[in-house]
RNA sequence: CGGAGAGUAGUGUAAUGGUAGCACGAGUCCUUUGGGAGGAUUUAGUCCGGGUUCGAAUCCCGGCUCUCCGACCA
């Protein structure tokens, strides 16, 4: 992509009133723009991240067996009713009345609507279990949006669903959950603990969040963190500085952090009122136990923010960053450098690398760097005066201070590695 | 929803009752080109509605919005 045709701006000066990180570098380095407290839209840069946010949990879902789908945001009342959560979520749930008459809303999560569907398609104890997931926008009346993405009343949400014939089925699959979870944030650049929290009105057993650590979360968790076990301050009756209960060797902090996943077991909570049912091989009727699995896609991302930022700018993971290379053409704009200097993108882009090129004439040379450090990108590729007359190119990774000067070949390989 | 702070040009800011100014951005021209360059010139603004006053960005009332703390957070 060349800069001088991107939709995009950077701006010099941090936003006024935002003081979560992730708001004030995502709306300065123009990867989203606010529309209103908790509304959020992606700009080129700020899709690219989300894409790549989402292709990661797309992989790690397919890979436990689980099919993509695509629900509604809008809903008809009537469902709702079935399990009295119209009434119930009132408070964050987007209800209003169509032209007719007829009341809608905005679907805050989709466990009501899942079982629906489900109806139709699970009949039998051969058809359990199953599971789909979707990635979809949802929408909640927050009393407080807060923190730049990490709390919106309209976000993309990662939910899954799993059906099963009983408990120890459904056991199962939380494991295997659990473990797709972890890998879900390891390669999006984050270590997460899979944190024992209140199960809420879903279960009364304990349901699992996964937890990051940063100051910018707005969760405070007991954490060991030589074993990683974890619990939520809301339900732990641990204390800060005493001994981890399940290793025994190491100490409880008390930190604070995000919570970027949660996973429950729902039981018969949604089947039953919707008379979601299987036949059992008696051909008996029974309530399906269905699991739901969640991870804020937008909150992923402004947490991967939060943790992977200098005084500079952002420091994105490889995984999920926009762009793998930021090339920028510095100096003069001769002819000769330009041509240099599009043979290099040209080059990068016909051996595949995802390249952002810096091609704008009028951006001082100070301004192309500054924008650099604020975008992120892993690698910074410089072609100049002083590169072009050794027929090379200067690369530094963003996380490092120190640059090269190489042939084109030799960085291809270095991206290869 | 309780509490606090803040709304002035696209962005960041100044003006506290008396000519709305500055910087960045954007337009035109010249110069410059390895860390947000320099000069000339142009462009663009007081959140909304009332009130007080000869006169309101400024004071008062109401509303809206944003940010933060708390409550809330399947």
């Amino acid at each position: 992509m060349r800069q001088s045709q991107l939709f995009f701006r950077t701006q010099k000066d941090f936003p006024r009133d935002e003081v979560a990180i992730n708001a004030q570098l995502l709306i300065r380095g123009n990867f989203v723009e606010k529309l209103m407290a908790g509304v959020y839209s992606y700009l080129p840069l700020g899709w690219r991240v989300r894409e790549k946010v989402i292709r990661i949990i797309e992989e790690e879902m397919n890979a436990l067996g689980s099919a993509e789908i695509l629900m509604p945001a809008l809903h008809p009342r009537s469902v709702w009713d079935a399990t009295g959560r119209w009434e119930g979520m009132a408070k964050i749930m987007y209800q209003f009345k169509d032209h007719s008459g007829r009341e809608v809303g905005l679907g805050p999560t989709h466990e009501e609507i899942m079982a629906v569907i489900g109806k139709t398609v699970i009949d039998s104890y051969a058809d359990l279990p199953r599971t789909v997931y979707q990635i979809q926008t949802k929408y909640r009346d927050e009393p407080r949006a807060k923190s730049g993405l990490l709390r919106g009343r309209e976000f993309t949400m990662k939910d899954l669903y799993s059906f099963h014939t009983d408990e120890a089925s459904l056991a199962e699959f939380y494991e295997e959950a659990k473990k797709a979870y972890l890998k879900i944030f390891t390669r999006a650049g984050l270590k997460s603990y899979i944190t024992e929290a209140s199960g809420g009105d879903f279960t009364k057993e304990y349901s699992h969040e996964f937890m990051v650590e940063t100051d910018a979360g707005e969760d405070e968790t007991f954490l060991c963190r030589l074993c990683g076990f974890a619990q939520n301050k809301e339900i732990s009756k641990l204390k800060a500085k005493s001994p981890c209960p399940k290793c025994q060797s190491g100490v409880i902090d008390k930190v604070k952090t995000v919570e970027v996943g949660n996973i429950f077991k729902l039981g018969t909570k949604f089947s039953e009122p919707v008379g979601f049912t299987y036949k059992d091989a008696q051909g008996k009727m029974t309530p399906v136990v269905m699991g739901s699995y969640g991870i804020g896609v937008d909150r992923l991302m402004g947490t991967i923010v939060e943790v992977h930022h200098d005084e500079k700018g952002i420091v994105w993971p490889e995984s999920v960053a926009p762009f793998q290379a930021h090339l920028l053409q510095i100096g003069e704009a001769t002819p000769e450098l330009q041509q240099f200097g599009t043979n290099v993108y040209d080059e990068l882009v016909k051996s595949g690398v995802e390249v952002l090129f810096d091609d704008r004439t009028r951006a001082t040379t100070g301004e192309k760097f500054f924008d650099a450090d604020l975008i992120g990108l892993p690698w910074r590729v410089v072609v100049s005066e002083k590169t072009m007359v050794q027929d090379k190119i200067e690369i530094k990774r963003r996380n490092e201070a120190n640059v090269k000067v190489v042939k084109l070949k030799e960085f291809e390989k270095i991206l290869n590695e």
